[in-house]
DNA sequence: CTATTGTGTCTGGGATACCAGACTGAAGGA
DNA sequence: TCCTTCAGTCTGGTATCCCAGACACAATAG
């Protein structure tokens, strides 16, 4: 614990408003463990710095604009973004589709990047938009990083109730057909994912991998067409994939 | 102020490595009027939360992967990101372009959404990506916020050497040249900026009013064409700007 | 190689921030 | 309408956090 319990749970508040969402500051002193007037004094300072935004209506409070900028800065300054974009624009231009960067947070895969060349696609692209969470065991991007862990943290990540569930009702619906599919796509080298997102939408990923070969990031390919289409551009589209993943990996 | 110095200095530093990247401590220190081994303890306690990384081989400080994180889910949680983004969407379907949306931040212009359905484009699409800061005077997105503030404000607002230095050396290089392109614009109801971020570029943008007439943010539209075949373009794709930020407008 | 500057860590005392809990007002339920 | 629950604010005493400054080490400049 650092020496600033203050700066703590300052932190805590925000991280706390980032994964549930806007909540009243009751909620907060329970979650946090904390006196409800410190919590008071806290989002005093984080109001009046713009990092919170009191919705009086509500009576709930939600994070606010300082923290998206900060955020952003946070995502462009990221040497990654310097390193890894250029080469996620160049796949995107090469195969005119959408194309993603993942990564990996608990059971869900986080998209911090994302390029587009589509071609005609009338699908709403809302759901894969920078800052989207999305279960990592049914998105191409998240079994593309979970296929490279050991499977010891995979059944620990997965030990949720909801890391199975799936709103189209597709992809692995257990942890050993979870095991059963990593296994494969591990094996061919990229990971494949159709219909488990979006229905009509398929998606190709292969993972980044730091200087000991764990799992960073992924990056992916969505396409709309259907299955039997979609079986055609396989080959083209895994091999464009992994090559850019392998050029991301050798850029370090 | 708060009651909590730690608080507000926590964030303080937050907002400082975002507004001018990685820095050294002593940095840190000066710009806060902060003791060091304050500064210091705030940094661990930083470090340890993730939201702020140290680059020990360079002997600075860097935003972490706990700030992206916050500040991506709080442009998730925005309800703005509810309620303009399916508008982004089907004005980016309808004119197959490139569609964003910025807000003003001092003098620059912040881009806080894009989504594209871009037609033939080889340029590279980095430069507007989610996060990205540009000078107000020369977008055609900060005009398009400029041109309905009181002028008084826009004074204020420019008055630093870099409000006027632009990239490709083109748009209004000073403060009267500037006035004279917000009035016609304001009265036009959109802007446009032809070659001024990118040669070869053309964007149109519209207002995001509030309940006051405030502007609070801008809808653009980027193509890639010559500035012989934008004129073509022009009506149509100011129509559907506009149309698009008053429908914004009418969803308040 | 030496001197200077900057980074990072540590210490103790005094100023102050945090906590428990009371109070007021608003919202919701019976 | 009344009662209960929750939100938001306030207070004062004690535990503790912040600051000044010293120290060791690393990096830079001459």
């Amino acid at each position: 614990m650092g020496k600033v319990p203050a700066a703590s749970h300052t932190l805590a508040i925000l991280r706390t408003l980032a994964s549930r969402g806007a909540c009243s500051a009751s909620t907060l002193a329970a979650d946090l463990q904390l006196p409800r007037s410190t919590v008071y004094h806290l989002l005093a300072t984080l109001r009046e710095t713009g990092f919170v935004v009191h919705r009086e209506s509500e009576r709930r409070w939600s994070l606010g604009p300082s923290a998206v900028d900060v955020g952003l800065a946070a995502l462009r300054q990221d040497p990654r973004d310097i390193v890894v974009r250029p080469h996620l624009i160049r796949l995107a231009e090469q195969v005119n589709e959408t194309v993603h960067l993942g990564v990996l947070q608990g059971a869900e895969v986080l998209y911090l990047m994302k390029e587009s060349r589509p071609g005609i696609s009338a699908a709403p692209t809302l759901i894969t938009a920078v800052g989207v969470r999305l279960p990592a065991t049914t998105t191409a991007s998240g079994r593309a990083i979970l296929a490279r862990l050991p499977f010891e943290q995979v059944r620990a990540l997965t030990a949720t109730p909801t890391a199975f569930v799936s709103r189209t009702e597709r992809g692995p619906r257990s942890l050993s057909q979870l095991r059963s599919v990593l296994d494969r796509e591990r094996r061919q080298g990229y990971s494949v994912e159709i219909g488990e997102i979006m229905l009509d939408h398929a998606s190709i990923a292969a993972p980044i991998l730091d200087v000991r070969q764990q799992p960073t990031a992924a990056v992916s390919v969505t396409v709309r067409c259907s299955e039997a289409d979609f079986a055609d551009r396989v080959d083209d589209l895994s091999a464009a994939v992994i090559a850019t993943a392998e050029r991301i990996n050798a850029a370090r």
